[in-house]
DNA sequence: AGCTCCTTTGTTGTGCACAGCATCGACTGT
DNA sequence: ACAGTCGATGCTGTGCACAACAAAGGAGCT
């Protein structure tokens, strides 16, 4: 069976990994933005199956706390309360070095390949500081340096703490288009000093720098709140 | 409104939130064992509902890993690999840590009465070692401790770690009965001791007794796994 | 004018019938 | 006797029609 009779023919469980990835992308990446309203009868028509399969995966995106669903009323994403988001950050700061800590695996060729093109592309960022693209780019790179573990249930919940909040980054930096340029900056900061932790083989020194970053860019992040 | 129309008449929100909890201790628990299937239909007659709203709650408890459906087959309990539960329980250390770190916070009245309930109930448990009393107690014992942090999606994770392992432990603690009532007195120390150090507003180390005792229940645990 | 009630409208939630799929067993050809 | 195939069976997945529900708007009364 070949890639083309397979993206045409999916089964049920593709078909729902599919539409999960691509709504929660479209959530992370503010297509659709906190607060909105999502009408279960429009995505099911856009996605051509019938509402019963959607709300499978609406169902499992309430479950991970990026929408809410209220009976005659409608499907909303949520937002994040400044507090729940700082107690968010604070958490997220100890997994990042644990990701160091438990479990740490060496990177492959492949993911050695990866982290160069997401240097490039970081790179290229600045040039160009699309705030959608700098979404993507961090988004990619998280995972990829979630990879240097192999605690699958760190990694799990690494995510699930990731996709929950980093929309909320997302919009600030929108809010202020100006420290976008000085943001990607930044971010190409980051990657080239974990890259160069991660040269000498050092993971533990990874995970503390990516920590000192997250801890960093969110001190940016209340600034930018305060100030507008 | 009184509590008997509210019992009688739920809306779909009530019932959704009953049913999970329901299903989910039944898991927990052991009364759904590890790899056991589930019917749709039978849990949809036992509850009064159609299979429909049934399907959201498999679902969910899909999302948390307690569950998984394979058209055609059936639903099945989850089972937990050894080398995962490692990676969980190294991982679940960590977090019991972080709740005395992570914005603790000191036990109410009602807390507190809740601590001295769960003490006798601990103390009954030396007499009457049911494995079911105990996996119960255990539970109610680690959400109580949870309510130490007031750092929500802390405890939000490591709910789902604890429900998602505690009944593989509670498995290993039936396979051998003989350690029963030496793994309840050794679970009454644990409790001791931590109401000890939170009688005198010491938190953290709190955590830190937590933590060892879950750290020794495991190795207890594989000790038990290589006997048989 | 302002307030109350009711109707209308649009949403998510539910029940049911059927499709898709995997498994098991019987049947048939060799 | 045996292997392969085909059909029966029972499960989850899907589509659709309708119920439950909440919010907005208008009619009618004070």
């Amino acid at each position: 069976m070949n890639i083309g009779t397979k993206l045409i023919t999916p089964n049920a469980r593709d078909r729902f990994e599919r539409l999960h990835a691509e709504i929660r992308n479209r959530i992370c990446l503010l297509d659709y933005a906190p607060g909105m309203r999502l009408s279960e009868q429009v995505l099911a028509e856009e996605f051509g199956v019938s509402r019963t399969p959607l709300r499978r995966v609406l169902v499992r995106l309430e479950g991970e706390g990026l929408l809410q669903s209220v009976q005659g009323v409608g499907t909303f994403v949520t937002d994040v309360e400044i507090a729940e988001l700082e107690q968010t950050y604070r958490l997220r700061l100890e997994l990042a070095e644990l990701t160091g800590r438990l479990d740490p695996v060496q990177p492959d060729a492949a993911l050695w390949s990866e982290f160069r093109e997401l240097a490039d592309r970081s790179h290229a960022l600045i040039g160009d500081p699309d705030p959608r693209h700098f979404a993507q780019i961090n988004m990619d790179f998280f995972l990829a340096l979630l990879r240097l573990t192999e605690n699958e249930p760190l990694r799990d919940i690494s995510e699930r703490l990731y996709f929950r909040t980093a929309r909320i980054w997302l919009k600030s930096i929108k809010a202020s288009t100006i420290n976008m340029s000085e943001e990607a900056i930044l971010f190409n900061r980051e990657v080239d000093d974990i890259l160069t932790a991660l040269q000498v083989g050092d993971l533990h020194a990874a995970s503390l720098i990516q920590r000192a970053h997250i801890s960093m860019s969110f001190q940016r992040m209340l600034m930018g709140v305060v100030a507008h």
